[in-house]
Order: structure tokens, then sequence, then C-alpha cells
DNA sequence: CTGCATCCTCAGCGATACTG
DNA sequence: CAGTATCGCTGAGGATGCAG
């Protein structure tokens, strides 16, 4: 069973597995869990959200202003995504005008924490070495 | 400069900023060194590819064979995608017929172990979690 | 302010066939 | 065995306009 939800224009990123312990067992088949995590987080728009959240709740207009680049329909379409994950949560105040924001769950935070973060780590620590390695390969091979 | 590169039917995945300090400052830009690793090792591959290299090289046929729905097309460009930016090196042995494999580098094998490794471990503790989160979610919102 | 709907473009990538 | 070239589909995502 594959979940698939129209949206919009397209689909939500939905195809998740169903959760089953068997698919430890093989890293390398599609739809292994890793695959599912990196999924969830590796489109254009979720990681620079989560990491913009990791200090607290901020509205959507909040997010919409701080992150260049990013027009607000993705915004949207990326937040529900994150939601319908249980990666934030959003509350809506009935208030006009509206007010919506968003904010980090337990599992959003330990995401970030034990995934998002040690690899921006490593990638402020490893951009160089990363930058010579392309112009290495440029050099060569033109 | 965003250094592109023509390759077969597309582009390489070259968008990569050249690498500047001040960079850290923001990582709500894009372009920010996080995306760019994240860009590096996002796309539908790159992760499994480096998974089975962990353990040593392999050849290309190998690989096509070890990862499930991986055409040849995608893991030759995936390759060289990842031989481009350090993370795996290509050694070709000029016999008949011809052998090559592909190893990662010290920098692969370090993003590997301090990216990779943990959001894989991060994967394998809390699919539960999302699963359950998204069958809710799907629950309320239909 | 928030966010859904429509239109449109272009990059990702699979299928297939061909070379050294 | 390893890699390249061509074709075509599909879906991510930007621009714009409307609605509660």
């Amino acid at each position: 069973m594959i979940l698939v939800t129209k949206v919009q224009n397209g689909y939500m990123r939905s195809d998740f597995p169903p959760y089953r312990p068997e698919m430890q067992a093989n890293v390398f088949r599609r739809r292994c869990p890793s695959n599912a995590v990196l999924d969830m987080i590796a489109d254009k728009w979720s990681a620079p959200i989560i990491s913009r959240l990791k200090n607290g709740k901020l509205r959507h207009g909040e997010l919409l202003g701080s992150i260049e680049g990013l027009s607000q329909r993705m915004l949207t379409q990326t937040l529900r995504d994150l939601e319908s994950n249980g990666l934030v949560t959003r509350t809506v105040y009935p208030v006009v005008p509206l007010h919506v924001d968003y904010e980090l769950t337990d599992l959003g935070r330990s995401l970030y924490d034990k995934a998002l973060k040690p690899l921006t780590h490593w990638a402020m620590e490893h951009m160089g070495d990363v930058a010579q390695a392309r112009a290495e390969f440029e050099r060569r091979a033109g």
C-alpha cells in the first residue's frame, strides 16, 4: 500500500513505505527507512525550513521572508508535507487577520539534532575539500 | 560563478557554490554549505551507492546488480557526479573485457560516517513514529 | 495574513539501442 | 563489461491570481 495524496498541482511526496522490521535487513532496496528519510528532507526546501524552526515557532510570513528564493506556494506545500510526517505542528489562531504558526515537534527536533545537524556540521567542515575536488575534476575532465 | 557541466542528456548537478567563509553566516540562504551537501547526496541514487561502497571497492556491474531499480545510465551518471565531488574514485584496468571499479575516498567515507550514517540511524529508530504520524494525518485530513 | 488553484517550464530519469 | 546517445514522460516547482 502506498499512500499517495493528490495535492494542489501534483502529489505529496507520500510514497512512504509502511514500516516493517524486515526493511532494516537491506538498506539497498529502494524504500528502505534511510531512503524514506532522505526523501522526507531532501527536497528543495525541507531542510532550510526545519533549520529555521529549530529555535522556536514561526509564522508563515516569517518563514517566507527569511528563506531566500522560497515561494509561498512551496512554503505551504513543504510545511504540509512536514506536518504530515509528524515533524511540524501547525497552529491556527482564528483572528483577523489570520495568524498561523509552525513549530517543530519532538520528532522534528530529534530529526534535526540527530540527522540534519551532523550533516550541516560535516558540510561546514568539508565544503572546502569538496570545492577543491570539483575544481580538480573540472581541470582534468574539462 | 556556477559550474555547470553539460553531460549526456542533461546537466550534472554542479550548481556548487565556490566555498567562501561568509556562507557559514547564514544557513538559510540557498547555496549554503549544508544545502550544497544535501544536493550532493539527495538525488535518487547517491545515498544507496555510497552505502553500498562503504565496505570497499566494487565494480560497475556489482553496484548495478545490488541496488534494485537502478538503471545503468543513472549509475554511471551518479558515479561521475560523486567522483566530481571527490567522494568516489574511479579506477580503470585496461584489460579485456574492461574492468572498472569504484571506491570511496576518505572524504566520501567521512561523509558516510558523519552524515549519512547518523541519518540512517535516525531512520531506523524513528520510521515507526513517522509512519504513525502519516497514518494519523491521513485519518484527520483524508 | 494565509493559502488554494491554474498554467507552464524544464530537469530527472527510465527505456532502449549502440560502441570499444 | 563499461559507457554513450537519443527519446519521451512525469513531476518539481515558479508566477500569478483568487478567497477566507
